[in-house]
DNA sequence: ACGCGTGTTTGAAATGTTTCAGACGCCGTG
DNA sequence: CACGGCGTCTGAAACATTTCAAACACGCGT
């Protein structure tokens, strides 16, 4: 409440309250070993003067700040910022504060945030990286930070990880797909350097062998990223081939594509799901928003996001941990873009 | 490189090159200062033992941290995001760390937020606030912290604030849907609590009136939020008003609403734009990827953040700084939601 | 030999908090 | 009265860094 130059110091509250600088800390850590008289008095003081608690102090001393930092791979597809949400409950939870960086697919700047965070001696680090592999990711950890990865699944269990499984969400996509009765069905997705692509390809390859269809009749085609503009050139792409040849149904590596795909087939005239089915995979809000409400394997985003968030603090309390990988089950969402007249919406 | 219990600190890279603490503070923060040779030693010894510089320890000392903060309105809404995204680039700049947190509309969890900048003494608070009013804002201020309110205007200018000509983006909208002939136009959004809300129901009524067009035949058809799911309950409630004396065309308060509006409408067998015209505002990525192309106001979304940044910093760097209100322009960008054979894809 | 300036290095102080061993006062018990 | 115990409070050390005045070494000109 005062107006004064400086910002006041324990120092200065102690002062004003007449105690040592050990009780006011008390008052503020320990509240119940002061009295009540005291501790009051102490207060007064304390809001008096505005006091506000420098936490660099508080952590240089302590050794450990009360933050938690999550990595984003793509700023731009919010199925990374329910991730962050889950995350961020947890970590309110915990009563931590989360720092939220984006690499945007860079693996330098990658690097760069985790630097600075290994700088802020964060408690903990979820990412979602660029490379899984990749050596700054094992010398963060090594300097005793835990790391878990989101989204992805570390070569050899050397971190903690949290996703989906992947070869199993590309199976009932595909699946649900040939249940329609789609026979000629194209995969979308790419780059392959992603595991993830690879996988959800791998289940759609599994289970369309399984069906005892022609691998022939599943057909791969790549983009250079998972975004909508890749979306649309594929449909472009897509609507190229001859209308007897053409797949009836696609399957998307995700919702961004799957948007691009379905935005582009509408606008050369397509109806979906009656010419071109289609099934995109994350299940992020707007797939449900669309004019065609998309069909998605859902993944469970804020849960992904509040499991990493309990792994890297379980890691963090110390005592015996072993590293895990988490695999969430996704489920298929069937929506318009699939089935004519869906049971849910 | 050693894998010993600590992580080291100066004294340790001190000891291990031979040299004073100072000296190899210099070689960090003045590397001019001192001889190569020694230099040379020093770094050697840092990476031999994988230093890494405290950050908390650095900014006691300085009494100042490298972190902006920019506290979001609505993680749900991209369009925060990619003003994010903005500050993030301002930030990289300056060589700043950038904290990101989320209040979702809620007033509590925004002072908490805020109470734990002040802690961490970020350099300053970017921030669209609940309501630019409340008190802890002020209060942070008051504290020499600088703050900039982004996307909306702090009343009697006692912040910076970063935001769009809300009213001439309402104008514009409007413009638009009477120039394609529209006789009946109805204008979505809410709460009126928000001035967003307010200015741009302005802006549509004052061209209305100068465009000589009864006002009654603008209505307003009031929302709980600006969501996708108020979108769609607004586009019922649209569809249930007889065909003869239903609006032509209507301007939603932001894209989230557009795209609920335009479902619920292709859902309920309404071509858009033939029977439904529609245009929204902000203008974000999914505007676009919309399976009817929406037409938008445009903000221009990263350049508000990276003005807000820089305008944060440069009251922070202090010096005669005085307050003031940025004003940018809205455009609008036409698309197949409002015009049929439209010049913009 | 002396003084001086230059370039480099040192040592100690300072930053704001937490922790912890000990001091202090007080009470009840032996 | 001595003593221990308890509840409360104090003072100093510790945390890792930066800064700054002072020290130092060295060569040069006089």
């Amino acid at each position: 409440m005062v107006g004064n130059g400086r910002t006041p110091s324990v120092k200065d509250v102690a002062a004003a309250a007449g105690v040592s600088l050990g009780t006011v800390s008390n008052v503020m850590n320990r509240p119940e070993v002061v009295s009540p008289a005291t501790r009051e008095r102490v207060e007064r003081a304390m809001t008096e003067l505005g006091f506000v608690r420098n936490e660099s102090a508080r952590q240089l001393r302590a050794g450990t700040s009360r933050t938690l930092a999550y990595v984003m791979l793509d700023g731009s597809n919010p199925f990374f910022h329910d991730v962050a949400q889950g995350i961020e409950l947890a970590a309110e939870e915990a009563d931590l504060s989360l720092f939220i960086c984006t690499s945007n697919g860079r693996a330098d700047r990658e690097a760069v945030h985790l630097d600075r965070l290994m700088q802020q001696r964060v408690q903990g680090v979820l990412i979602t990286p660029v490379n899984p592999d990749a050596p700054h990711l094992a010398e963060i950890s090594r300097r005793g930070i835990p790391v878990v990865i989101v989204d992805r699944v570390a070569a050899g269990g050397a971190f903690c990880s949290v996703a989906v499984d992947d070869v199993l969400g590309g199976r009932i996509a595909v699946e649900h797909l040939a249940e329609q009765g789609h026979t000629r069905v194209a995969v979308v997705g790419g780059p392959e350097s992603l595991g993830q692509v690879r996988e959800r390809l791998e289940g759609a390859r599994q289970i369309w062998a399984e069906l005892g269809l022609p691998a022939e009749d599943l057909s791969y085609l790549p983009t250079a990223a998972l975004s909508v503009a890749e979306g649309r050139s594929a449909g472009e792409r897509l609507a190229g081939i001859p209308a007897r040849r053409r797949p009836t149904a696609a399957f998307c590596a995700n919702d961004l594509l799957a948007l691009g795909l379905l935005q582009q087939s509408i606008g050369a005239g397509l109806r979906v799901p009656e010419d071109l089915a289609i099934v995109g995979f994350d299940d992020i809000e707007f797939a449900a928003a669309a004019a065609v409400p998309l069909s998605s394997v859902r993944q469970p985003r804020q849960e992904l996001g509040r499991a990493a968030a309990q792994l890297v603090l379980e890691e963090a309390a110390g005592g015996r941990h072993q590293h895990q990988q988490l695999s969430f089950v996704p489920e298929l969402v069937a929506r318009a873009s699939t089935v004519l007249r869906p049971k849910v919406f």
